[in-house]
DNA sequence: GCAAGTATTTTGGTATACCAAGTCTCAAAA
DNA sequence: TTTTGAGACTTGGTATACCAAAATACTTGC
C-alpha cells in the first residue's frame, strides 16, 4: 500500500489502512457481522499484520469493528435498539450544540450552516441519495462545530460515525426530503436570531423524528418472532450502497 | 507481568499494561505531559513494545495519553479550557440521564442511587478525599445507569476518565460536602418521584457547579500572562495524590 | 450411528528484528 | 562566538517469527 501522492505530511500505514477499512466498511464492502481474519484481510491490503491490527484498534475505538479476545475481529453490528439509544444520546447533544451556538456562534459560523442548508435546496431536486445524505450529515457538522467545543466536536464525530450506516439505510427518500429541509431552515433560522431554546427544541425534535422512523422501518421484523429489539441491519437492503 | 491473581478468563496482555498504565496516570504516577518511550517503559512493565503500543492505543482513545506520529506516547495534558468543554458535555449528558431514567428507570435502579447516596452520606465526615470522591462518581455512574441506556453509559463512562484528573484536584473540601450531599439528595429525591423536568434540571445545575469551580480555581494564573485559557493542570497541586 | 475425546489446523497474541524518521551532538566554517 | 550541517544515536513504524488458544476435523469407543 504505497502512500498515493505527495508523501509531506507521512501519515502512518495503520491510518491509511483505517481510512480504507472505514470506507469499506461504509460503503458496505464489509458487510455488518463479516469476520476479518487479520492474515488474509492485511495480506490483501498488502501490509503485514502489524499495522492492520493496530488499524483494527482504531476503528473499535469508532464502534466500527468489534474485537474481541483470541477472535478475529468483526464488522460491528449493532442492534437498531442500540442504535436508537445512541441516536438519543445524539439528540441531546445536538440539542445542546444549538444552545451553546446561539451564545457564542459568530456570524461566521452561522453563515456556514446557512451555507451548507442552501447548498442542500440547492442539490434537493437532483442529487443522489448518498450526495444529499453527506449534506445532511455536514450541516449537522457545522451546527456543533458553531460552538467552538472541541470536545462535543469530537464525541459527536465519533457517535455519526457509528450512526452513519443506519442513518443512511433509513435516510429520506425523494418524498420527505422537503420536510427536513424545512427543519434545517428552521435550525439556521433560530440559530441566527441566538434563539437559544427555538434552536435546542428544534434540534431535539429533528432527531426524534429520526429515532422514530428507525424504530418504524425495523418495527414489523422485529414483531414476528423477536420483542427484544434485537433486530439487527442486515438483515434487509443490502443492495442500497 | 504475570497475571495476579485467577486467570480464568483470559485477559490480553494489552488490557492489563492498560489498566495499569490508567491507574498509573489518574493516580499521577506518570504526570500529564510526561512522555512514555516504548522501550523503556514497555521493558519497566516487563514487555514487549508490541501489546504496550496497543496498551496505548486503548489509552489515547480513552484521551488518557496522546499519541504523535513518530513521537513518544505522551500523558494527555489537557488545558483548563478544552476540559470546561468536556464537563459542559457531561453536564448535557447527565441531564439526559435524569430525563430518561425517570421514564424507564426501574424501583431497583433508583434504589442503587439511593444506596450510594446513603453511603457517601455516611462517610462523608470520617473519609478522605479520594474515597469520597470515588463514591461521587459512583453516585453519577449509577444514575446514568439507571437509563438502560448503554451508549449513554459508555460515553459517559469515557468522558470521565478524561475528567477524573481534574474533578479530582478540584473536588470537595471537607467544608462543602455538605452542598454536594445536599445536591445529590435532591437527584435522588426527583428520580424517585420520576420527575423528568426535576431531575434533568438538577443534575445540569449540579455539575455546571462543577463548571464554574473549575474555573473560579484555575482563573488566577490564567489572568497574569494567558488569557487563552491554555492553563494546564500539572501547573499545581501535583502534591494531592 | 452418535458422541466424546484427541489430534491437527487455523488464528489471534506476543516477542523480536530491522527500517526509517526524528533528535541530538559536535565539529567546521562564517 | 554563533550557526549550520553532517553524522551518530534514539525512537517510533513495520515486518516476521514464534507461541498459545480456538476451532475444526477426525478417530475411536460406546
Amino acid at each position: 500500500m504505497p502512500d498515493s501522492a505527495d508523501t509531506p505530511p507521512y501519515r502512518p500505514l495503520r491510518e491509511q489502512i483505517a481510512e480504507k477499512m472505514r470506507e469499506g466498511i461504509l460503503l458496505g464492502d464489509f458487510p455488518p457481522g463479516s469476520s476479518l481474519p487479520e492474515r488474509e484481510t492485511s495480506a490483501e491490503l498488502g501490509v503485514s499484520r502489524t499495522p492492520f491490527r493496530e488499524a483494527m484498534g482504531i476503528l473499535s475505538k469508532e464502534g466500527l469493528v468489534t474485537i474481541r479476545p483470541a477472535r478475529s475481529p468483526i464488522v460491528a453490528n449493532p442492534t437498531v435498539h442500540e442504535l436508537t439509544d445512541l441516536l438519543t444520546v445524539q439528540a441531546a447533544l445536538e440539542a445542546l450544540a444549538g444552545e451553546l451556538a446561539c451564545e457564542t456562534g459568530s456570524r461566521e459560523d452561522f453563515e456556514q450552516v446557512a451555507g451548507h442548508h442552501e447548498t442542500m435546496l440547492m442539490i434537493s431536486d437532483t442529487a443522489p441519495a448518498l450526495e444529499f445524505f453527506k449534506a445532511d450529515m455536514a450541516f449537522h457538522s457545522a451546527v456543533v462545530a458553531a460552538t467552538g467545543n472541541a470536545a462535543l466536536m469530537e464525541i459527536h464525530a465519533q457517535n455519526n460515525a457509528r450512526l452513519w450506516r443506519v442513518r443512511f439505510l433509513t435516510s429520506s427518500t425523494r418524498y420527505d426530503r422537503d420536510r427536513v429541509l424545512q427543519q434545517h431552515g428552521r435550525i439556521a433560522q433560530t440559530l441566527q436570531n441566538r434563539d437559544k431554546v427555538g434552536a435546542s427544541s428544534t434540534l431535539r425534535e429533528h432527531l426524534k423524528d429520526a429515532v422514530e422512523k428507525i424504530s418504524r422501518i425495523y418495527a414489523k421484523q422485529d414483531g414476528s418472532a423477536d420483542h427484544s429489539g434485537a433486530t439487527r441491519l442486515n438483515n434487509h437492503n443490502e443492495e442500497e450502497i
